[in-house]
DNA sequence: AGCACGCCGACT
DNA sequence: GTCGGCGTGCTC
């Protein structure tokens, strides 16, 4: 019975819409030439088009019959790239929806989460395979008899002495040639053996930890089948991690895989060990600090679904998986989840969009939750999980306060701290100073007309580094040598003005000349292996001080820290940004998680000019979640987010006046296309924080609403326009939907 | 973003 | 004479 086949198809469609690498806010069509029409290439395929003058790789949206652009005026595609789709349709969904939810042009946000190898059209790696030869049946049994060449007998007995031997293991000693004359002869057949199934009999290396009774009313909550956004809300200590590894085990046993994102990679090293300890199954990685190909790799054994844990770093929410089972989110309130420039995604919300749309269960764990997701728990869109009690028996930190209006400090320490930190040494205890600024001082200063030395691109001081001899700006690249005259009176008494962490080193070091201390900055760190070196001698146990910045914030497990001390607890108590006393409480709650981790309850000493302040009594004595809610009912009043919508338009400029002529343009546009009402605020062109950065001028355009669809709307229009201005040309502007700071 | 075209200044 | 400065325009 023959085939029905149509004997023309005028359906079929012959256009081809495909995203390409450009700040164009839109798809490009192109003809599909007739030798392809019979294998056209899907959604989610690349393809080499022309692209003006130059040749691109480009990712194909949709097929279709028709186009906007006149027809003959089409160019084919040059070639198919991939003959299936590079990204599963779930994931092209989600990058789809991230574009049109931050308002960035699709093929930007496609490919600047892309591999860079793939970008460049390198084809996916075949899922890695073993090659073995072995010896046939009629090999072995009239062979040897039948073969004359010394060559191919030799590899003939040497098969039949060993039944299977890899590929790469002959190479060495016998020629391509000689392997295929040997199998064309049917003497020897070749045997692929593909990545090697889990062995789920032997899936754990060690045995899970028994769950106290809080973990366990969590572990019975969560459930692992379908969508569902959990909040996990324990202290530091309270074993999230360890309700993180038995959903991933049973996530496994389903055949599935778990993606598990953390905020940063210095975290990776340790996340990694302990899922290695845990698991005998494959783990991938995915974090800047890989080279492409290894980042290639990653990628390639997370899509093939090889991989059943992918652990990586923001931009990995991004990651296909070939049997999603789970997504993992640990310190989910951490601001690195929100990329800060370029494509302005947080990694947070779209795990939770991808989650949902690929039908699996999400965990966001922290022990100080953002207010956006505790308004998510509030309005019932996630299940708020608490782990009560920590494991073990540690203590709550004992929370002291020194007041610097009365007691004075020599390079940022208090004499009564001094005298704490003495007496854990002497107990043969470890100490954490905390000071979130790097370098010797803040400033140097003329001592005698007051002059200060200035970034000469940016609107800032230069941070004196005694170490290196030199000022550096801690935004731009900027360096150069000390100063030893005033530039603007040429007097000789320059001072270093303020504490930073190396000055406090010095200082700590001199009153404690027998107690190693070590500072943990992004300048002691920046070699390979100085963390690990840091961590190996904190976990010895033997006394020491630890001061650093919010390196030392961060996930960190320290066995014999006592005490905390936080030099200057004031300075997020009044910056202009609203998220400053949000930040400032996980802060100041995750530092002191670091204290009190063994048997001997932690003491944490708070340094501030306002022992008194409303916020910091609530935090001490009342706790995180009512910090929280205080927190909140300040926000709702004020109609902030998470009770407003905010959104940016942000534009810079090498002129000071371009950035703010632009966004005075687009101020007038949004205005014509959505009229300033109760529902929907503008507020600027305001400069940004620092207004001169990296000698680009900042400016940004405030835009608040009660309904994400009017800003939606409003955006999605304002975009089109923008692009077409032509004051765009002379500033970078971009959309920031959901800002972290201003 | 790239990459062209295009029209004016100081150099082999 | 031309090399090259960056304004302006376009990319299916």
């Amino acid at each position: 019975m023959a085939d029905l086949k149509p004997l023309a198809s005028p359906q079929k469609p012959r256009i081809v819409r495909v995203a390409v690498l450009s700040p164009l806010r839109r798809s490009f069509d192109y003809l599909l030439p007739e030798q392809l029409t019979d294998a056209p290439p899907g959604r989610g395929c690349r393809v080499s088009v022309p692209f003006g003058k130059r040749k691109v790789i480009g990712l194909v949206i949709e097929l279709t019959d028709s186009s906007d652009f006149a027809l003959d005026k089409l160019k084919p595609i040059d070639a198919i790239v991939d003959t299936t789709p590079l990204l599963p349709e779930s994931l092209f969904k989600l990058f789809i929806w991230a574009a049109n939810y931050y308002h960035h042009p699709i093929g930007d946000a496609l490919f600047t989460t892309l591999p860079v190898l793939l970008r460049a059209g390198r084809p996916l790696p075949e899922p890695a395979v073993t090659r073995l030869w072995k010896a046939t049946q009629a090999g072995i049994d009239t062979g040897l008899a039948l073969l004359r060449g010394v060559k191919q007998r030799a590899l003939l007995e040497r098969l039949i002495a060993q039944p299977l031997t890899a590929e790469t293991a002959l190479l060495p000693e016998y020629s391509r040639a000689t392997l295929k004359g040997l199998a064309e002869k049917q003497f020897s057949e070749l045997v692929c053996v593909g990545p090697q199934q889990v062995d789920l009999d032997n899936l754990l290396r060690e045995p899970p930890l028994l769950l106290n009774p809080s973990q366990q009313r969590a572990m019975d909550a969560i459930d692992c089948h379908g969508f569902n956004t959990w909040l996990l809300d324990g202290v530091t200590g309270s074993g999230k991690t360890e309700i993180y590894l038995q959903c991933i085990e049973k996530i496994i046993r389903y055949g599935r895989q778990a993606l598990v994102l953390i905020p940063e990679i210095s975290l990776t090293p340790q996340t990694e060990k302990r899922f290695r300890d845990r698991f005998n199954a494959p783990l991938v990685m995915l974090h800047s600090g890989m080279t492409d190909q290894e980042r290639l790799d990653s990628w390639a054994r997370a899509a093939s679904g090889e991989a059943c844990i992918v652990l990586g770093t923001r931009s990995a929410v991004f990651t296909p998986l070939k049997r999603p089972g789970i997504i993992i989110l640990d310190e989910e309130h951490d601001q690195s989840y929100k990329q800060q420039d370029g494509f302005r995604y947080s990694a947070r919300d779209l795990a939770v969009i991808r989650a949902k749309q690929e039908s699996m269960p999400i965990i966001l764990g922290s022990a100080t939750p953002s207010l956006e997701s505790l308004n998510n728990c509030a309005n019932g869109r996630y299940q708020h999980l608490r782990l009560d009690t920590r494991a073990g028996e540690a203590l709550q930190p004992d929370w002291q306060r020194v007041d610097l209006r009365t007691e004075a400090t020599d390079c940022g320490i208090a004499a009564s701290t001094i005298s704490a930190i003495r007496d854990a040494v002497a107990n043969r205890q470890q100490v954490l100073v905390f000071l979130n600024r790097r370098g010797f001082a803040p400033a140097m200063l003329c001592h005698d007309c007051g002059h200060a030395i200035d970034c000469p691109n940016c609107d800032t001081r230069l941070t004196v580094h005694r170490r290196q001899q030199r000022l550096l700006c801690h935004h731009c690249n900027f360096s150069r040598r000390l100063l030893h005259a005033c530039p603007s009176c040429q007097s000789q008494r320059m001072v270093a003005a303020g504490d930073g962490t190396e000055r406090s080193e010095a200082f700590l070091q001199s009153c404690f000349p027998d107690t190693p201390v070590l500072r943990v900055d992004r300048d002691t760190t920046r070699k390979k292996n100085a963390m690990q070196e840091m961590f190996d001698t904190v976990d010895s146990g033997a006394p020491c001080i630890l001061i650093g910045t919010q390196m030392l914030a961060k996930g960190h497990h320290f066995a014999n820290i006592t005490l905390v001390a936080v030099l200057d607890a004031d300075s997020g108590l009044f910056s202009p940004d609203f998220r400053a006393h949000e930040r400032l409480g996980q802060l100041l709650v995750q530092v002191a998680g670091r204290s009190g981790r063994g048997n001997v309850a932690g003491k944490v000493i708070l340094q501030t000019h306002q022992p008194d302040h409303p916020l910091l009594e609530v935090l001490i004595n009342q706790g995180y979640s009512h910090y929280a809610r205080l927190l909140s009912d300040q926000r709702q009043l004020l109609q902030l987010p998470p009770f407003n919508q905010l959104t940016l338009i942000r534009a810079d400029a090498d002129r000071p006046d371009s950035a703010e002529a632009f966004l005075k343009q687009a101020r007038r546009i949004a205005e014509s296309i959505l009229s300033p009402s109760p529902a929907l605020a503008y507020l600027g062109p305001l400069p940004a924080l620092m207004e001169k950065r990296n000698s680009r001028y900042r400016y940004l355009l405030q835009i608040s609403g009660e309904r994400r669809s009017d800003l939606n709307y409003l955006l999605s229009r304002l975009v089109l326009e923008l692009e077409k201005l032509p004051a765009a040309r002379q500033v970078r502007w971009g959309v920031d939907v959901d800002p972290q700071e201003l």
